[in-house]
DNA sequence: GAGTTTCTTTGACCCAAGTCAAGCAATAAC
DNA sequence: GTTATTGCTTGACTTGGGTCAAAGAAACTC
């Protein structure tokens, strides 16, 4: 475990550095014609599509009702953002950036830009390229870690919103298309008889995964799903791992699943993550691929 | 020049990212019991050597004097600080932690570091083996980038300070030993004669090179030194090529320079950077191997 | 030894950022 | 139709983070 505490090291000296030598940056150019806290709300603004409810703004960027309340009106006074009222619930209020907003929001960020396009004349060619692999590296990984990957129950309205993504992924993908009918029911995958995972990003669900029990110590996973903003990220490996883990709280020593033709990727992921393709053990209609692994035991 | 804005927007977005999620880390667990000033002040005393003047916390935190004052005075009033005068100007206060503050530093590093390594463990090791190694790479690449090289009048306190560390250098490495008098003469580097650069990190005078010329039409390269905190960055091979550019300046079309045999990571860097070794062609009392570089025309 | 500079302290201010509670209007729940 | 509840606004207030200028004491310069 020394190599943990090394990890957790070299994380914290990068994130001082980062924060004091880069970060601090940020602060300097976008506070410098206003407050930056107006500055960031101005960014939200812009950056939302136009007739955002103000709500969505208070819990986006945690702010206190009474303090946004003052600072919109600040920006509408500027002539940066217009406030309009909600056309289905008229308590609400809604804001939208004016062309006046947009330009100073385009400003901003070519000051941005400027200032680490000369932070980057330092570096040759070949440097640069390695700070932004470095970069991404570093960024997919860093979300990777932040995930959270959670059991919940299939009828929840965040699962539901996860299937119906995976049916219509499928649906695409699949020449003969997806019958949404094929998917597992609640029941499947509730208490005993297995589990539905949600993986959530900044409480938004971006993945999910089901593990049903088939057979005396045999279970199946199904619908694993990585919505398209957080693919490439190991996200599907991890889910995978999840469903084993809970496989073998229940005692499973076997895992299987079966994959479409056409989804070459997942295979490969399976083969990486362990699986060995065996002969077919459902007539499952979309499958065309069937694997299993052994599982150790709990 | 398509990549260099690609490589702005991989930054700008990596920053972005980790300024939201994971900086904010740091201010709220350094914030939770003190304001944030006062707690990275604390912490900027006890990560000083004991008996900290004032006035260099000031320079280095970049605060206000009175603002300082109070700051201080209020962790002196906690507990967390001893304040003295200094032995050799009693105009000048100085600052060091006591116990207790040593033990508030150390929890508040205790927590950072379980919500680090809260966040790592999301990862497999292998992942983390790869986030630490580009955080490292991200690092370095981006002190290199923001490191500057600028000509500097030999005679300066800044450009004296680099060759006594050279020498000093030198001294411990060479068997012999090393003589400052080798050292050139500020008249050889200033004016037509030659240049003196000196890289600075915030501030702080981390490496030199000389450029002098010989024969016309030929210069040479000496001194070119980093201080040991800022080496294995590419600071070398930054001077080195700063230099040249100097010389093509100056309508120079070859340089050259002389290394010891006990410098055999120099002699790496310099076949690196172009240079090819060739007959001597002085008797200067350290060299054991000359170099040359042809340099296009300016 | 006088005048200047350097370092710190102190008092007086300022603004950003945010909290809290009262109140109003519209909607939802019963 | 009454009674919550929700969403927003407003006024009053607090704190943090800082600036500025005056002034005292020590040190340096001439």
């Amino acid at each position: 475990m020394e190599s943990v505490s090394e990890d957790v090291a070299a994380l914290r000296s990068f994130n001082r550095y980062f924060t004091r030598r880069i970060g601090a940056l940020d602060e300097r150019y976008l506070g410098q014609d206003r407050p930056l806290g107006e500055a960031r709300l101005l960014f939200e603004i812009a950056g939302s599509r136009s007739g955002v409810p103000l709500r969505d703004l208070r819990t986006r960027l945690g702010l206190d009702a009474g303090y946004l309340s003052r600072m919109v009106k600040a920006l509408e006074a500027q002539g940066m953002v217009r406030l309009g009222t909600h056309p289905d619930d008229s308590r609400m209020r809604t804001v939208e950036v004016t062309d006046a907003g947009r330009a100073e929001v385009a400003e901003q960020n070519r000051r941005a830009d400027a200032l680490v396009s000369g932070l980057l004349r330092g570096l040759a060619p070949d440097q640069r390229r390695s700070l932004s692999d470095a970069v991404a590296t570093a960024r997919r990984l860093l979300r990777l870690a932040a995930l959270t990957v959670v059991p919940v129950d299939a009828r929840t309205p965040d699962a539901r919103a996860c299937l119906d993504a995976y049916a219509a992924d499928l649906d695409a993908r699949f020449p003969e298309g997806f019958d949404p009918a094929d998917l597992v029911g609640p029941e499947e995958v509730s208490g005993d008889a297995g589990v539905f995972l949600v993986a959530y990003e900044e409480g938004r669900p971006v993945g999910c995964g089901a593990l049903r029990r088939t057979e005396p110590g045999v279970g199946e996973v199904k619908h694993v799903w990585v919505h398209a903003d957080a693919r490439r990220l190991g996200l599907a490996r991890r889910l995978l791992a999840a469903l084993e883990a809970e496989a073998v709280d229940r005692g499973l020593t076997v895992v299987r699943l079966d994959t479409h033709p056409a989804l070459t990727e997942a295979r490969a992921m399976y083969e990486r993550a362990g699986y060995t393709e065996i002969p077919a053990y459902s007539d499952h209609v979309y499958a065309g691929h069937w694997f299993e692994k052994r599982l150790p035991r709990g």
